[in-house]
DNA sequence: TTGCAAATGTGAGGATTTATCACATTTGCA
DNA sequence: TGCAAATGTGATAAATCCTCACATTTGCAA
């Protein structure tokens, strides 16, 4: 008697949209549905966003806004995944040309900062990112994006110590680079002058192991 | 006053119990739920956790579960307040006697193999913890709890540089300690071997910090 | 242009779950 | 013993998520 009592396919493809908007019509009202749901995150966070109040705001119908995505975690992973691309791509720009210690320490800095400055001013990053642990999908897109991440600093590394372990680089890449992110949520969770510092001791931290010394 | 009521005068409380059990019947039934609640956040996660399910296998209707906490989040509250109370303790012992560079090692090497051996095997540890940023109330227990650990470490770096500026080694001693927390949570999601790298790699870039080279 | 299948749009309602409340029972104690 | 406070109960109010049967619009082949 079930029927479709059975509303439990959780394995891959956790985000992709129910249906791919193909209309230009339907595009326009996906980016309006995100655009209000990321509105509505800025302003109460992702877990009092109402997915009748992001249809409400974005001018469509809830029925709508489930022809497009197939729940309500799956609105938050796809701004979440917007993001990652966008900082993936500054990333990569920032450490392809990377070529000494000295240049190595400087983009690094650079980047810290930039993340630092973005959690800082953006309330939807923070929320997603802050929440991200509870969400399996959203905890596997940051492992992914925080391995390719350190795979670009892995490439840096490579380069100004060919002669290190492979192996090494890798597992110092990928901490460094986790251990930003947990440095910067922690930066933006206590007074801004702590906040200043903390990120500060990370660099150094960070750079010492990265360019040892 | 009576026995064992751990908590602060509920103030600021989030999660101090509605009321508190004062017959013992009803201390025992309260751990009765927690236990229940315990056993089915290790089972399913506590996003999974039902209240009716709880109540159930306490054996408790689901009004007596209310009666003793407000709501959901206090139920988790409650099992993450005890863990850090006991993990504190521990860790107060074990920089206690910290004299020199090399016990604040061997101790601090110690303390992160406790640590981590912990999350492997406490599954309700883990999802606590894993959850945290989502739940404010949890994000400041995790605050105060990861403070009132550094101070201990300040404590030891003090006696060891006691020329060191006491705002950097407060600094230094909250930022290490929040990505001990960071790389521990890292470690256990990946496998273990891999887990194991980091959590070394973050022995080394923490002690190279605290003990300076 | 016309007709039609596919794409898209809608919102009432099913299903689940949290939390409350009025009332019943038990306990501690004067 | 008697009674007030503590404790116990579960139907049910309230809040949400998500589905579904049906309506409308669009793209395009004939």
């Amino acid at each position: 008697m079930d029927g479709k009592t059975a509303a439990k396919p959780d394995q891959a493809a956790m985000a992709s949209p129910r249906r791919a908007p193909s209309q230009q019509r339907s595009r326009e009202r996906v980016e309006r549905m995100l655009a209000a749901a990321s509105a509505l995150i800025a302003e109460q966070g992702s877990d009092a966003m109402r997915m009748g109040e992001v249809a409400e705001r974005a001018g469509v119908s809830i029925g709508s806004l489930y022809q497009f995505f197939p729940d309500k975690r799956a609105i938050v992973w796809a701004l979440a995944e917007r993001y990652t691309a966008e900082s993936q791509a500054c990333i990569a720009a920032a450490l392809k040309d990377v070529g000494d210690a000295e240049g190595l320490k400087r983009a690094f800095s650079e980047l810290v900062d930039i993340y630092y400055r973005l959690f800082l001013a953006e309330p939807v990053m923070r929320d997603i990112w802050s929440g991200t642990q509870a969400d399996k999908a959203l905890r596997e897109l940051e492992l992914a994006d925080s391995r390719a991440n350190a795979e670009f600093l892995v490439a840096v590394l490579k380069r100004l110590r060919p002669a290190a372990d492979p192996v090494q680089l890798e597992t110092t890449a990928f901490l460094v680079w986790q251990m930003g992110e947990a440095a910067v949520r922690l930066a933006i969770s206590v007074d801004r002058q702590e906040g200043d510092r903390l990120v500060a001791a990370y660099k150094r931290m960070a750079l010492r192991e990265l360019v040892g010394e």
